[in-house]
RNA sequence: GGGCGGUUAGCUCAGCGGUAGAGCACUACGUUGACAUCGUAGUGGCCACUGGUUCGAUCCCAGUACCGCCCA
């Protein structure tokens, strides 16, 4: 059956595809090739960046997987052992809000309704369901991952392995637990990474308040413009501070000043009384103001501003916590006055620990309970009331009596404010003080930046590289706790620290008895204090090392037995409870010491982080791991070096001591065809499925992979994929050809090239050469740009443009069994050089012509070297090829119809050109549409003239020649042909560029002169004839 | 504010010390033994600006302007 005129995309691809995963193409070695001693094949791995579970194929991922498919593709194709790694990652929060959202809607117990365990149950549900979406997206767009090793950040080993490194980090003083200032989203209810967050600028307010000097002080405040002449001068009994956020203020610790401001000087150290709370707070000197911005003068809330984090740490100011979980204003922990008669004494300088200050509620109860943003409105209502807010007056003028009021409004700019908000959740993130897990990441940081730094590992563009290190030296410390429940659970095991100072063993007898039993189970004598904690890989484990705490204890507790239970509270209970039984039983075995496993899960870049040992069977030492770590080369985007890339390098290097990667090759972002970020919100999405619906696979591949210039943006547009297909087409159009000329028959794929005579058929062997060892050369360099852009324009402008025109007069002649094999050969190296980019519709021309052994996927790729570049064939051809390009040019202009054939006249021919003739007699003629050649002494009146090396031709158009047309195009010719001279004369007559030139550009430089004026001689004798008939 | 990029044909981009390139778009012609998802020919550029280095600068250096991105 003959070929159809167009690949069909849409069908072939979706069988294509089945074939390849069917047969596994992608396996793990597969078409593998020892060396030529026997030594096994050299291993070339690529981990796929994992996509969310929940993810869905986007641009960035089609690209980031096109260009890992293309390595993959090439380096299997050249018989390297490969390996490319697919798999996902769990996505704590997006997948536990995808689940969420699903029992929402289909209106099932919630989360908190079903509880952990039965909420785990329907993740995973979910995940068998729908957890496999991209991958399907991936295998469309012709990915050969080895499917069958598909990994998943919570299967297999993956548990263990992370569950390990957190326990052997933990244990090298990596991972500790602290109070520290985090990214909170409230939504969701956990702290997020800074990668989480999104800042962008929003419309917001700047608010100006009063905060009143303590025992009615005042002092002299000075404004001074730049020339030092004072502006302002009065005297004030408050200090004027600049809020974007009211609602914080009521847990000021302090109002800062910048040490320099002249403004303050007299004042720092005093107190201030902070608007509606009964609360003195200090006026302080530190760095962090800027003077001249605003007053100049901050407030300071410790535990809702990462700038206040860091000035209240400096300054040792207590952190008072003002919000919950949800972001709503406290409602728990002791009545207001209480609370501020306590925080009173702090102040004063009362002994206090972090867990007291953060218990202590400071919300005046007015505001308890409220959410934020509802609250900020409660604040400055109820500021400006008190008459606290920076005001000015302003003249209204009364509508009906039309008098004039002079009133005082209070100030407040409008103005563009950064503000963070979850890119998943979407609400503003509260900064929030909250016990969590951290890696201590300047310990671990030393090797990753070492292994960059010396090269190890090379990261490219070079440029990314600076983003690595500024990142890196810069780095703090990784917030790695969840509170969430989908992820790994932290393995660490909390027990009531019933090892107060407090305990008396009263008869020193170390037994327990009844006096000592009532101490430990009053209420406060251990209930209030931190737990104490272990870190171990289990339960079993974790006992172990709670016993070995029990054993300081009195006989019987310290042969307690450990249980787990769910919590704090249970563990209060159940304690009281064992304690009470012994108390009445004297049976030691009912005592039990409670621990309570941490609620919270890791991060799951944490998990991520260990992506390239993990999938490979980690902390097994699996075969895999033993060959293809550490692997080649990561693709990924430059948006997450640092949280990904810099991760896995410093875990990788911190937990098998090996840097993960060779190369990472840094891709930059695909935009819409304006250069804007696609983005739901601007509706400027390109679905990668869908373009591959309209256009196929192989076009989008090639599209991405001819704009992947290295550190640069893509903008993507439908007119150029469509221009890609039509590449696609081309080929399919020339294969077509070929089969019309019976060129497949019996056609077996050849490693070498036919034996040619023709010169057409040397070159074209010889151009195959030169774009082999072009697209090896921009592989080699991650030029995927430059590997599409020299096959397209050997397969079009060589292949299709020359090739297969020349090809039609040469099955005619003597030549055409050489011919047919020359033309098969090529195509084959078309289809072959084009499948790593384009695998779909080469893998079915591969299928549908001649008579193959295997799978293009599985066919080796070329060798061959520059022997095959014929420099005799390669000069006919250029002279050929640009003859019929002289010819059709001054046909084109003299307008000739295409459909004249036209008898051409030799005036001038030297040897080379003669034989160049004869041997391409027939290609000329066709392609030019030319009659016949006969020799002639001088070209007859009314004739074009074509000047070509070491020939002259003239072609006579009596009355079909517009003579000022021609003698336009002539002196158009010689116009640019003697500026041409003129510069290279000009050059080669400046001694110093003989002196410091090069050799070869001063000999270039004269033989192009040469040539020119050998042309320009032709065109001017031409032109003399044309002016000779008028 | 700090850092990193970019500015080349109408558009999207290569190039990078030695005669300015591609694709798309545009114009004209064209069913010539595969391809109209095509062919042939053509139009179109003070390579942002100002200096400097050099025999020679789109390319290297410095500055200016504008535009992006990342981090505060």
């Amino acid at each position: 059956m003959p070929m159809e005129k167009t690949f069909n995309a849409a069908e072939a691809e979706a069988r294509i595809s089945k074939e390849w995963i069917a047969r596994k193409v992608g396996r793990a070695g597969a078409n593998a090739k020892p060396g030529p001693n026997g030594e096994p094949a050299k291993p070339f791995s690529i981990m796929i960046p994992p996509p969310n579970v929940t993810g869905v194929l986007h641009m960035g991922h089609a690209f980031n997987n096109t260009l890992q498919d293309i390595l993959i593709r090439w380096h299997r194709m050249r018989g390297f052992d490969t390996l490319w790694q697919p798999g996902t990652d769990h996505a704590g929060i997006a997948t536990q809000m995808v689940v969420e959202r699903e029992l929402a809607r289909t209106q099932q117990p919630s989360r908190r309704e079903l509880g952990r365990e039965a909420f785990l149950e329907k993740v995973w549900e979910w995940k068998e369901q729908s957890g496999g979406t991209i991958i399907n997206q991936l295998q469309r767009l012709g990915a050969t991952c080895d499917w069958d090793r598909e990994a998943f950040t919570m299967s297999g080993n993956f548990p263990e392995a992370v569950i390990k490194v957190f326990v052997e980090m933990y244990e090298k003083g990596l991972i500790y637990r602290g109070k520290r200032l985090v990214n909170w989203d409230p939504h969701f209810e956990t702290a997020i990474s800074d990668l989480e967050v999104e800042n962008l600028e929003v419309a917001g307010h700047m608010w100006h308040f009063k905060y009143v000097l303590a025992d009615k002080q005042t002092y002299e405040y000075v404004e001074k413009d730049e020339d030092g002449n004072v502006t302002l001068r009065e005297t004030r009994n408050y200090i004027s501070i600049a809020t974007t956020r009211p609602e914080t203020m009521l847990g000021d610790g302090a109002v800062a000043v910048h040490p320099s401001d002249e403004r303050y000087k007299s004042i720092v150290g005093k107190m201030v009384h902070l608007p509606l709370c009964d609360r003195l707070i200090p006026i302080i000197a530190d760095e962090y103001p800027d003077p001249t911005f605003g007053s100049g003068a901050v407030k300071i809330t410790g535990a809702h501003d990462f700038n206040d984090y860091q000035v209240a740490r400096r300054n040792t100011l207590p952190m008072y916590r003002l919000m919950d979980t949800r972001a709503r204003m406290r409602a728990d922990g002791a009545p207001y006055a209480e609370a501020v008669a306590r925080a009173r004494e702090i102040a004063a300088g009362s002994p206090t620990d972090e867990i007291e200050v953060d218990a202590l509620n400071l919300v005046p109860e007015k505001y308890r309970g409220l959410d934020r943003f509802e609250a900020r409105k409660q604040v400055i209502a109820d500021i400006n009331a008190l008459g606290l807010s920076v005001s000015i007056l302003t003249r209204e003028i009364d509508e009906e009596t039309g008098s004039e009021h002079l009133t005082r409004v209070p100030v407040v700019e409008a103005k563009k404010i950064m503000q963070p908000f979850g890119d998943r959740s979407k609400v503003v993130i509260e900064p929030m003080l909250t016990d969590q897990w951290f890696v201590d990441t300047a310990k671990i940081v030393g090797p990753a930046l070492d292994a960059v730094r010396k090269g190890d590992t090379q990261i490219l563009p070079e440029r990314d590289a600076k983003v690595y290190f500024h990142w890196l030296e810069n780095i703090e410390p990784w917030c790695i706790s969840r509170q969430l429940w989908w992820g790994h659970q932290i393995p660490v095991w909390y027990g009531l620290d019933i090892w107060p100072t407090g305990f008396h063993d009263a008869e020193g007898d170390d037994a327990l008895d009844e006096v000592e039993l009532f101490a430990l189970l009053a209420d406060g004598a251990y209930n209030h204090a931190e737990p104490v904690y272990h870190c171990a890989t289990d339960l079993a484990a974790v006992g172990e090392k709670f016993m070995d705490d029990l054993a300081a204890l009195p006989a019987p507790l310290n042969h307690a037995r450990v249980v787990e239970v769910a919590d704090r509270a249970a563990a209060v209970e159940t304690l009281a409870k064992a304690l009470a039984d012994y108390a009445l039983t004297q049976d030691p075995t009912h005592l039990v010491y409670p621990v309570w496993r941490d609620a919270d899960v890791l991060d799951t870049w944490f998990s991520s982080g260990l992506w390239p040992i993990g999938t490979l069977g980690w902390p097994e030492n699996t075969p895999e791991l033993q060959k293809y770590f550490p692997t080649s080369v990561l693709v990924t985007g430059f948006d997450i070096i640092f949280f990904w890339v810099a991760r896995m390098m410093m875990m990788q290097l911190a937990v098998v001591g090996q840097k993960p990667f060779g190369t990472v090759y840094v891709h930059a972002l695909v935009r819409d065809e304006k250069g804007k970020k696609m983005s739901k919100s601007l509706g400027n999405v390109l679905d990668p499925i869908d373009l591959i619906d309209e256009y196929g696979a192989d076009a989008v591949r090639f599209t991405l992979t001819a704009m992947a210039a290295m550190g640069r943006d893509l903008r993507l547009s439908k007119d150029r994929i469509a221009g890609y297909r039509n590449f696609g087409t081309k080929l399919w159009n020339a294969c077509r050809f070929a089969e019309m000329n019976n060129v497949w028959e019996g056609h077996e794929t050849q490693a070498a090239p036919p034996a040619a005579t023709a010169t057409a058929n040397r070159w074209i062997i010889g151009e195959t050469a030169k774009a082999l060892a072009e697209v090896d050369a921009a592989l080699t360099e991650y030029r995927f740009d430059q590997a599409a852009d020299a096959l397209y324009k050997f397969v079009w402008g060589k292949v299709c443009d020359w090739y297969v025109e020349f090809a039609k007069p040469l099955f005619d002649g003597d030549q055409a069994e050489e011919t047919r094999q020359t033309m098969a050969w090529v195509l084959d190296q078309c289809m072959i050089l084009l499948h790593p980019i384009m695998p779909f519709v080469t893998e079915e021309l591969w299928a549908t012509t001649g008579l193959r052994k295997g799978l293009l996927v599985h066919t080796d790729w070329p060798t061959y070297g520059p022997d095959l570049i014929d420099a005799e064939a390669d000069r006919e051809m250029t002279w050929v090829t640009g003859l019929i390009d002289e010819i059709r040019s001054a046909r084109a202009q003299m307008h000739v119809p295409v459909s004249l054939k036209l008898d051409m006249l030799a005036t001038a021919m030297d040897a080379t050109a003669a034989a160049a003739w004869e041997r391409n007699e027939t290609l000329i003629k066709r392609l030019a549409r030319i009659e016949s050649l006969t020799a002639a002494a001088q070209a007859p009146k009314g004739a074009i003239t074509i000047a070509a090396e070491g020939a002259s031709f003239a072609i006579p158009l009596e009355g079909i020649i517009d003579i000022g047309a021609e003698k336009a195009r002539l002196a158009k010719s010689l116009e640019k042909l003697e500026k041409e001279a003129a510069a290279l004369r000009g050059r080669l007559a400046n001694p110093k560029f003989i002196e410091s030139a090069k050799e070869e550009v001063v000999d270039e430089a004269r033989t192009n002169l040469e040539a020119r004026e050998d042309e320009a001689t032709k065109l001017r004798a031409a032109l003399t004839r044309l002016a000779e008939i008028g």
